[in-house]
Order: C-alpha cells, then sequence, then structure tokens
DNA sequence: CAAGATTGAGACCTCAATCTTT
DNA sequence: AAAGATTGAGGTCTCAATCTTG
C-alpha cells in the first residue's frame, strides 16, 4: 500500500484508486453531473423564454453591464473562457441576427468593439429575467438565501489563481 | 415597478432587470465561472497525467466501477449526459484507441456492451489517481472535508427531478 | 516582434433518419 | 409500435496560421 498515492498496486495488476479516492471521486461525479444538469435546465430555460443559445446570452448579459453597451471582443473571450476564434464566430452569429454591432476602436484600431444594437438590449433584458426567474425557482427557492449565497462564496475561494507567489 | 417579475418597465425603453435580479445574475456569473474554470483545471490535470478527455475518462471510470468491467450502450448515454449518438461516437473512439472492445449481449440482441481492455484498464486507473490527486490538492484541502461535502450535499438536493408527481 | 482579430481545418456533440430486434 | 444502436448532416468550439496594427 503506497501511503503517498493510496494506490493498491501489486505485480500483475493495474493501478486502481483505493475506498478513500473511489469515495472522494464518487463525491465529485454527483457534484459535476449535478451541476451539470442543473445549468442545462436554467440555459434551456432562457433558451425556450427568449430563443438565445447559452454562449450568446453570456455576451449579451456582459454588454448590457458595460459601458455604452459595448466592449472589445478582448473581453468578451475572457468572460466567456473561450478562445478567440471562438468569440470571434459568436459575434459573427450575434452580428448576423442583428443583436450586435462591430464598431472599429478610434484610439487602436487593432481592438473591435461590439455592441449592443437597440434589438439585442431587448433580447438581453429578456434573457436576463428568464435565467433570474429560473434561479429563484430552482436554486435560491430550494436552498434558501444564506445557503446560496455560502455556495457562492465556496466556489468563488476555489477560482483564486494559486500561481500568484506574492501581492 | 411590476412586483411580480421586479422589472422596472417604461414606455420606449428595454425590458431589464431591476437592482435584486442583477444581483442574483452576477453572483451566477461568479459561481458558474468559477466552476467551469475549477473542471477545466482538474480535467486538464487529468488529460495531462493520463493523456485522455473528459468524456472517455467519464466512460472508463464508469465501466471501471461496472460489474464485469461492462456496461451497455445505454448507461453510458445516460451517465455522460449524452445523446445515444454521440456515445456511440465516444465508444468509437475508445475503441480504436484499443481502451474497450464492443461485445453484443447474449440475452437481448438489441443491446451492445462496452468492455474495458486490459489497456483501457489502466488508462482508467492511471486517470482516476490524476483526479483524484488533483480533487484533494484543489478543492479538498482548500475547503475542508465538511464543506466539501456541504458542497456536494447542497448540489445534489438540487438535482432531484421535480416531474415525479407522487411516489 | 507582440497583441488583437479573423480564417480554415479539425474535433466533438446533437438532431433526424435508419436499421435491427423485441 | 417501441427500444437500442448506428449513420450522416449540421452547429459549435479549438488549434494553427495569417493579417494588421502598435
Amino acid at each position: 500500500m503506497d501511503q503517498l498515492t493510496g494506490t493498491t498496486r501489486q505485480e500483475g495488476t493495474h493501478p486502481c484508486p483505493g475506498p478513500e479516492e473511489a469515495a472522494l471521486l464518487r463525491q465529485w461525479d454527483s457534484l459535476s453531473g449535478g451541476f451539470r444538469r442543473l445549468m442545462a435546465r436554467l440555459l434551456d430555460d432562457v433558451e425556450a423564454e427568449a430563443g438565445v443559445a447559452p454562449s450568446s446570452f453570456q455576451v449579451l448579459w456582459f454588454l448590457l453591464n458595460s459601458p455604452d453597451l459595448s466592449a472589445p471582443m478582448n473581453q468578451l473571450a475572457q468572460t466567456l473562457g473561450f478562445s478567440t476564434a471562438g468569440t470571434t464566430k459568436v459575434a459573427d452569429r450575434l452580428a448576423q441576427a442583428g443583436m450586435i454591432e462591430r464598431r472599429p476602436s478610434a484610439t487602436d484600431r487593432r481592438v473591435i468593439f461590439a455592441t449592443l444594437t437597440d434589438s439585442g438590449r431587448d433580447v438581453a433584458g429578456t434573457a436576463a429575467l428568464a435565467l433570474a426567474a429560473a434561479l429563484r425557482e430552482r436554486v435560491v427557492n430550494q436552498l434558501g438565501d444564506d445557503r446560496f449565497a455560502d455556495l457562492a462564496a465556496m466556489i468563488g475561494s476555489l477560482d483564486q489563481v494559486p500561481n500568484r507567489p506574492c501581492d
């Protein structure tokens, strides 16, 4: 029994997690699966009410909270967690649908600003209301306000970059 | 102000969430974003150590915990949360890589069993150990055992299907 | 050369249609 | 019919390469 890894490893056998690791992994399975299903239900609600796909909605909501209802492609990629290439194509679809417009920056001609159109503003608001309603119904009402806040705080505490040596 | 929806809706303006909804949505943004980034880091660790993609790992791990190291395609689709079509192609890749074999069922000739090969068993074990290690380092050690259990329990309580009338 | 954005090729999943078996 | 599995077409994202600007 390897004290460091918890592996039970014998000659001629396969590497395999011990009972402690197995229990941990099963917990993680239900956690990640549950979160994935929850997310899917919420986004399905949004798509049913506002007719907008998840990644598109994330862009619309970000722009709705941005000054002048616009932001450079760069920032959109960051909030989406997408590559810049993927972000370009999300923006293509939104522009094709008439929800955003592309405007080159005056100060730095490399950057392109995405700006909400009037119709994009409507869709963004409608979708946001739909998500908020679904959240209250499916999450906050089930957990209670404080446990929901605990949940958000726990995940947030895990999201700190551990690669900042000292600041 | 619409007491029911929290919308501030005036003539000639756009639908837009009020301050309460906006705060809720921002909380959700950081929650879902944090979870997504966490998941990505864990699965990157697994892929770096065992060279196996997320959906493939999920299948391998499920088979490793199944009797006779095998399960029908049907069950794989359920645990993946994929369509049966998508599951077929994940199995195609795993079979191509020599990690699983397809065996038709003796009792019901519609079903196909996916079975771990010897090499698949190795990869599954290695990947599981890698994920367990990453989980301990990035999650359990940060949160503590009980808060991690709380987290899993909260998400689990949200995962009950609300469409079961009475049982 | 580095940074921002885009393009094309490729990987992965879904939907609709199909085939086989029950 | 209905259920299990597969196929082909289509949509979405990533990677590598490219182009432009700083």
